[in-house]
DNA sequence: ATCTATTCCTGGCTGC
DNA sequence: TGCAGCCAGGAATAGA
C-alpha cells in the first residue's frame, strides 16, 4: 500500500525517463481511473510534453506543457516504465522510446488530467517529511481527534498512511488513542521527529512491500523488514517483549505496544 | 466546522 | 475442490 516513502521511491525512479519526453499516444481500459470521460483525457494527454514530476504526500503531479496529469496510486496502483500490459492495466502512455502503464488491480488509484492544478480535489496539509516541527505542533493543537485518525487525514499532514503512523506512534511511544490536541509540547515534538526520521528511513529501503506493492521498474522495498509494531500482532514488542496488540481506531487497523504507548 | 461512518474494489485467506 | 464470508485500506462522501 503506498504512501508517501512508496510514491517517493515510484517518483524517483521513473522521473528520469520521464521528463523532457513527448506523450505520442494514450489508452485507457478504465473509466473509473480518469473518473470521467478517457477519450477526453486521452485527447488533452496526446502531444503534451513532460517538463517536471512533483510529489505532494500520497500526490503525483506530473506536469505537462499544457496542463497535470494527477496520478494517486490508491491502494494497487503501479506505475511502471516499460512493464507488461495485463489485466489490471487501466492507462499506458507511449513515447518514442517506451510505456508508462497504470496497473491498479483495485482501481481505488486515480489517473486524471487537469488544466490547473488548483482543480485538485481535497485540500491537502503540508508534506509530512519536510513539515517543520513548529507547523506540525501548531497543526496538531488545533485537532481534537485520536492521533492515529489525525495522522491519516491528509488535509492535516499529507503522506501519512497507515503503516507510518503506526511506526511513528511506536517510535514516539505514543498511544494510538491519544487525544492530539492534548499531547505535550515534548511528546509533540518527539512524534514529528520519529516521524520524519522513520520516513526518511523508509525511502532509503525504497518503501515497504506489504502486498503487491512496486517502485517503477518492478522492484520491491525492504522497509517491512524493519516494521516494529505494522502487522507484528501477537509478536513481541522489540523494546519491552509484551505482545503487540491489534486494535481499531478511526475505522482502521492499529498495531502498538500496550506497555510502551501510553495515552 | 469538525468528526465519524459508509462506500468503492478484488485478491487472498479462513472455515465449512 | 469449491464457495461463502470476511478482511485489507485511501479518500470521497454522507451523516451527526
Amino acid at each position: 500500500m503506498p504512501e508517501l516513502p512508496e510514491v517517493e521511491t515510484v517518483v524517483r525512479s521513473i522521473s528520469g525517463h520521464l521528463v523532457g519526453k513527448r506523450i505520442v499516444n494514450a489508452r485507457f481500459s478504465s473509466n473509473r481511473v480518469t473518473r470521467g470521460d478517457h477519450a477526453a483525457t486521452g485527447t488533452a494527454l496526446i502531444g503534451a510534453t513532460i517538463t517536471d514530476i512533483e510529489r505532494r504526500g500520497k500526490q503525483i503531479w506530473i506536469c505537462l506543457d499544457r496542463g497535470f496529469l494527477y496520478v494517486h496510486l490508491g491502494m494497487t496502483g503501479k506505475l511502471l516504465w516499460n512493464g507488461k500490459p495485463g489485466k489490471y492495466t487501466r492507462a499506458s502512455l507511449d513515447f518514442d522510446d517506451g510505456t508508462l502503464l497504470f496497473d491498479d488491480i483495485r482501481t481505488f488509484g486515480r489517473f486524471e488530467f487537469f488544466g490547473a492544478k488548483e482543480n485538485a480535489l481535497g485540500r491537502v496539509g503540508p508534506d509530512a517529511l519536510t513539515v517543520s516541527a513548529q507547523e506540525f505542533l501548531s497543526r496538531l493543537k488545533e485537532r481534537r481527534g485520536r492521533i492515529k485518525a489525525v495522522l491519516l487525514s491528509q488535509s492535516f499532514l499529507a503522506g501519512v498512511g497507515n503503516i507510518y503512523a503506526d511506526e511513528a506512534l511506536f517510535a514516539a511511544r505514543i498511544h494510538p488513542r491519544a487525544m492530539a490536541g492534548r499531547l505535550s509540547e515534548a511528546r509533540s515534538r518527539r512524534l514529528h521527529s520519529e516521524m520524519v526520521k522513520i520516513l526518511s528511513e523508509a525511502i532509503r529501503h525504497k518503501g515497504s512491500s506489504i502486498s503487491d506493492y512496486v517502485d517503477g521498474f518492478g522492484e520491491r522495498g525492504s522497509f517491512q523488514q524493519l516494521h516494529k509494531v505494522y502487522g507484528q500482532t501477537g509478536k513481541p514488542c522489540p523494546s519491552c517483549g509484551t505482545e503487540i496488540r491489534r486494535i481499531v481506531v478511526g475505522q482502521r487497523g492499529t498495531h502498538y505496544c500496550p506497555r510502551c504507548q501510553r495515552v
